[in-house]
DNA sequence: GCCAACGTTGGC
DNA sequence: GCCAACGTTGGC
């Protein structure tokens, strides 16, 4: 059981489209970093942290759990759909996903701001300087102190 | 809208 | 394998 942050943009989708639709597939990932983290590492159950970045405010909205074993991102193969990658064939697919389900909203968003007051946080992947990558772990100490900000 | 930081592509 | 050019992310 290991802990997550996936980041979303909430004019596309945010907390409160999964928790209409309750599970969604996390499509659309075309960083490798990323993928590795969903095809090869989480664990139907883990937990997950719901940011939203691009936003006002930016931070995290909520939780959200990993709900299937990794498949792949048939969005790639779609010349019509946005995240189209030529080079992701269907007998060898490049671009693999999970599904999340909703777990719960938070009260508040947790801000971007917030979390870099922190001392506690201040190694947390997502506040070091230059972080891109929009699927990360969380560690466990980090993931529970985010909590008690609630 | 700007731009720093970073990842990817492709020529060599 | 190097690296310049380019595209994207995402905070501000």
């Amino acid at each position: 059981m290991q802990y997550w942050l996936m980041k979303s943009e909430p004019d596309v989708f945010g907390i409160d489209d999964l928790a209409r639709v309750r599970r969604e597939p996390w499509d659309g990932i075309r960083n490798y970093q990323a993928r590795n983290f969903m095809r090869d590492q989480m664990q139907i159950g883990d937990r997950v942290f719901f940011y939203h970045s691009n936003a006002e405010p930016i931070g995290i909205a909520g939780i959200m759990r990993i709900a299937s074993a990794p498949y792949p991102d048939r969005t790639a193969f779609d010349p019509e759909a946005k995240y189209y990658d030529p080079k992701s064939d269907p007998d060898n697919p490049r671009w693999h996903l999970v599904d999340v389900e909703f777990e719960r909203k938070f009260r508040r968003i947790i801000t971007l701001a917030e979390l870099r007051e922190h001392p506690e946080l201040e190694e947390m992947q997502l506040l070091r300087k230059g972080n891109r990558l929009s699927i990360m772990p969380v560690e466990p100490a980090h993931w529970d102190f985010i909590l008690g900000l609630e």
